[in-house]
DNA sequence: CGAACAATTGACCATAATTATCAATCTCAT
DNA sequence: ATGAGATTGATAATTATGGTCAATTGTTCG
């Protein structure tokens, strides 16, 4: 199986951009965070490896990284866009607390086949798809006893 | 069944907020439309009726109107905040066309009923939850054969 | 009805996320 | 190693939205 590096690779070769020094360190970075991540997040933590990186470049970088099929744009309403994996990782869908913050993954093949069929009925070509329920988490409940 | 207007001044007496002419013209404006307009769409309409009001009148009206249960905030990624109707209407989710920008309204059972079993099964008090799909829809598909 | 008082408005400024610009620098096929 | 073209970092621009505050309005109560 290829790596998230030779996936970059081959994804920049064949749409005749480079494979440079910064869209590295910035998919280093992403790959080990296993969080929904802000540009900003992502700029602090690169920062440590290359102090002279720019915001500019870490938003362009994920830019690519996200086109070459290795992650994923998600937002949860918070003024702020986050990344997630995509590569080697299940799609999933969110529960968001509305209390403390808390994000639960979910996974339902139920709902994907009804997805599907919705899709289909409509005829529609899904390329990207996206399930949100915001509200009170198990521990939120619990507190407020 | 009480009209939108009553649902509203309802709504600010209770909260010991007031019925402004203002709040009551978004209002109208906002019920003639059934489309998923953003903020300087309904300025721009309401502007028809009283030109002095105030961009961030508008900003706040909706938000209040959203507050008493008529409107509902929907995000369909590009950079505006979008609102339709949530009184008098089935709730449902949404396909978007990337190529068009169309939008299908879809509403299923089904769904909603895993929905419901996805929050209980951990223990998810759900207040508000959105299903989108992205892709191509049928007429853009006939254009590009 | 006509104060009284709190809520609202409109104008304007502030903020925050994201994108555009551009000269200097880097990448990579040759 | 070189050169054409892509990328970078700094910075400015843009955009959506929220905050401030003095002037105005809506509602309550006498
Ligand atoms: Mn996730
Ligand atoms: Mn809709
Ligand atoms: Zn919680
Ligand atoms: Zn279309």
């Amino acid at each position: 199986m290829k790596s998230a590096k030779d996936i970059l690779r081959r994804y920049l070769k064949s749409n005749g951009l480079l494979y440079s020094r910064q869209r590295e360190q910035v998919l280093d970075i992403f790959l080990k965070t296993e969080k929904h991540s802000t540009i900003n997040d992502l700029y602090e933590l690169v920062r440590k490896k290359n102090t002279k990186i720019g915001l500019a470049t870490v938003y362009r970088s994920m830019k690519v990284i996200c086109d070459a099929g290795l992650a994923r744009e998600t937002d949860f309403g918070d003024g702020a866009r986050r990344y997630e994996h995509k590569y080697k990782h299940q799609h999933h869908h969110h529960l968001v607390c509305i209390k403390c913050g808390r994000i639960v993954e979910i996974a339902s093949p139920r709902l994907e086949q009804i997805q599907r069929q919705l899709a289909k009925k409509h005829d529609f070509t899904v390329s990207r798809d996206t399930m949100k329920m915001f509200g009170i988490c198990r521990a939120c409940k619990r507190k407020s006893k």
